[in-house]
Order: C-alpha cells, then structure tokens, then sequence
DNA sequence: TGTACATCAGTGAACGCGCGTTCACTGATGTAC
DNA sequence: TGTACATCAGTGAACGCGCGTTCACTGATGTAC
C-alpha cells in the first residue's frame, strides 16, 4: 500500500496530512503533555472537523504510538549522526558525541523525551511496533562498545564475577544485536548507558533545581568521568 | 492550629478523614497514574459528594501536592530505616542497603515513584512545599559519603579537575548539608546516586524488558559494582 | 479520450461521559459565659 | 450544668467544559474498460 514513493495527488496529500497531524500533535504534546494530548484539540487547529483526523488515525492512541515510535527515531538518528561525525575519533570522543547529542536532542524536545524516558502515559499500553524503534538508539551505544573492545581503547582488566541469570541475558544480547562484547564490558556499559540516562531525567524532570545551576558542564564533567570509567573500568 | 495533637472530636475525625482521602488518591494513583487522579472518583470511593472533599483540600493539585510530599517521605524514611539497620556495617554494605531499599519502595509503589521521578504532571506545578521533603531521601546519601571518607572506607585518591561552576556548586550543596566533603567525593556520589536512579526508572519504566529478565540480580550486581566505584574511585 | 463506478476525505450532528469548582442550604459539633 | 451563638462538615444541584468515538451524508479523486 504504502510502499515507495506515493503514486497519486490523494496519496501525496494524504502523506503531508499525516505529517501534519503528527506535526501539530508533536506541539501539542510539547505544551501540554501527552495524557493532555487530545484528537479533538488537534483537529481544531488543523482547521478540520474532528471525525475526520480519525481518516489518519484509527484511535487517540494510534497517534500516540506513531509520536513515541518518532521519537525513539529521533534520539537514535540524533545519536548516530554524532557518532558518524566523530568516527574518525578515538572511543572517549565518540562516546562522548553520542551523549551530548542524546541529552541535546532531549533538552531541546524534552516532552518528547518524556513520552519516551518518563513515567509512561496513564490508560496507555506500548504496542510491539514501539520495540525496534526503541532499540534503536542502544545500537549504536553496543558498536561503540565493540568497536573499543576491537581497537583496544577498552581496557578489559580483570574479569569480575557475572551473575549466571545476568550472562544468560547478555548472550540474548549479544545474539540479538551481533554485537560481540564480553560480560564484562556490557555490564560497564550498562552502568555508563544508565548513567547518561539518569542524569538526563534529573536534569529534565527538575532534580537537579537549585542543587546545580551550569548544567552543560555538569552533564559534561560527569560524562567525561563516565567515559574514563568505560575505557578503563577505573 | 493543627500543632500538636487533636484536641476535639472534630480534629481526630478530620485527621482521619484527610488520611483516607490521601489513601484512596494514592490507590487510584496506582491504577490509574497521576493526571487521571479525579477529586469526583475519590468522593465516589468515600461515599462522599464530591464537593465535600474541598473541605479537605481545596483543589485537585493542593491533593496532588500532599502525595507527592507523602512520596518523597517514604523513599527518605525508607532509606532512613535501612541505613539505620545496616548502621554498624561498613560503607559499601550501607550502600547497598540503601539502594535496595530505595528500589523496593520504588517497585512497591511504581506509580507514586513515577510521580516524584517520572515526568511532571502536565498542567502540574510543584510549590515550594515539597522541597525538603524531596531534599531529604539525599541527605542520607550525603551523610553516608562524609562517613565513608572519615572512616577511611572511601579512598579519596588523586583529586581530579572540578569545573569552577561545580565547584560554587558544590560548596552550596555543602553548606545546605552541613556535610564536609570534597569535590571529588560528591562529584563520584554523584554518578553512584544518578545510577541508582537511572537503573530504576529503565526498570519501572520498561527499558529492560526483553532484555534484564532477572531485575533483582541485576540490581544487585550493578549497585555492588557502583558500590566499589564509590569507595575507590574504579 | 470518455464514461460509469468505486474509493476515499471531510462534514456536521449526535451520544454519553467525566471532570473541577461554586454556592446556598441543613444539621451537627464546639465554645463562651 | 445549661443555654446562645459561632463554627464547621457534608448535601445536592448546577455551571460550563472538553473529551473520544460513531454514523449517515456529500462531493471530490482515482480506476477499469
């Protein structure tokens, strides 16, 4: 249906329509918050009868699903441009790209960030389609990790004990991503990914007001020590 | 007014009333999460009118404001309770009961977690009344660090660069706390503390699922490693 | 190229719902003397 | 201890609002021959 490029007016209208409603949806959202998001308040600035947003949409939530699967691909093109930037550089710079540009794209769509990384919406269920869309960005983060690994930018040091039913996961893992990196080194990386997160939802959801006012150089203090901690482990 | 015990009737009967309005809100809070929190349902519940609550609170948010000032008491008062029992074990074990108590409340209670570190309400905005009590649950956090480096348990080590504006910062932190600790320290608890967090709201939040499948041991290898990461610095 | 029919987009009205908040009221509880 | 008045809790009706979703409809666009 809707592969390859539109064929006629009404599906090139259709896929501008689309867009729009999203587009609207997305400022809505930006204002509001997403349990605040209504089909209805779209509609009217759309210019349209509400009935007919349901053309595009099949329900309120349909939209929804569509801004988070947006919004999961944002964070991931965001994260892999900075990372094909900086490539040429060594693990520490790379790693550093992809944090800065994950916490810039959240700043500066931080209800979009929300949707995705925040408590989830109320009445709300993901549907499977949220899934690839979602790991999207974690991929980059497990090549970078190889690619250390690879390079010898990664120290491994000492191998530490890993739980057995975590090194079941961390096989999945690594099966499901082709991405090969010992235990070890996902487990550093799960700290460091976490790390980046947290401070991006302190900061974000206003746990840092009045405790730290520079923000930019905190998250890049903390992220350069996190980078060390990734190389070596230390 | 309401200092000191009730003396009438009316007092106790009011007290107990505003208790069970807190209780039946946090209830639909659980079902329901925090925008559809509705004055009317919790009327309904109590066999009340729904105006007869405004003698209680005076609008939806003031009844907002009390859960989330009741929310962030009981992850202090938890990890105040752990720290408490662990009192006579070393820094890295207080660490961990701490941590997991935190986690514990948190996954007891997913929804009022969400409420104070989840995204903000929408439309929602925090008084200046849930301040200290959202300052609280750190400061046993802090205490802990000024502990470990008294007792020797945390290795300070080579001091590392601190931003000048984190330092202003810092030294702010250390004056609201009246805890003495270095740069380097707060800014190591720093990451320790925004892991925890972090780890949490990916597990609450559904970013491990299909991935972690074992939270509990997860947790608990990942908040060991973070442990060690606290005391010395690797 | 032209016509006949099928598909689709948008309209407008309606259904049923729940919400926060206000207000004048009744009856019970508390207080001062 | 008893009475007169003040305070308070809860009622019931109402205001005005916005929401998601359905449905029969009109008119425009696309397709097959």
């Amino acid at each position: 249906m809707n592969d390859g490029a539109p064929r006629t007016v009404r599906d090139r209208v259709r896929a501008e329509l689309t867009n729009e409603i999203k587009a609207i949806a997305r400022r809505q959202l930006a204002q509001e918050g997403a349990s605040a998001l209504s089909l209805r308040a779209v509609a009217r600035e759309l210019g349209m009868v509400s009935s007919a947003v349901y053309r595009y949409f099949p329900s309120r939530d349909d939209l929804l699903t569509a801004l988070i699967i947006d919004a999961y691909e944002a964070v991931a093109i965001a994260a892999e441009q900075a990372e094909q930037s900086a490539s040429r550089a060594g693990v520490a710079a790379r790693w550093l790209a992809i944090a800065r540009a994950i916490r810039l794209w959240a700043v500066a769509h931080p209800h979009e960030y929300a949707l995705i990384y925040g408590s989830p919406v109320p009445g709300y269920r993901a549907p499977v389609d949220t899934v690839p869309a979602s790991a999207r960005v974690s991929f980059v983060f497990l090549r970078l990790l190889a690619d250390g690994v690879a390079s010898g930018e990664i120290e491994v040091g000492e191998p530490m004990p890993i739980p057995r039913a975590i090194h079941a996961d961390f096989t999945a893992l690594r099966d499901q991503s082709a991405v090969e990196v010992s235990d070890q080194i996902l487990a550093r990386g799960f700290m460091v990914w976490t790390e980046l997160f947290g401070m991006i939802s302190f900061e974000l959801f206003g746990h840092l007001h009045n405790v730290i006012h520079d923000y930019d150089t905190f998250f890049e203090a903390q992220m350069r020590r996190a980078g060390r901690f990734l190389a070596t482990g230390t």
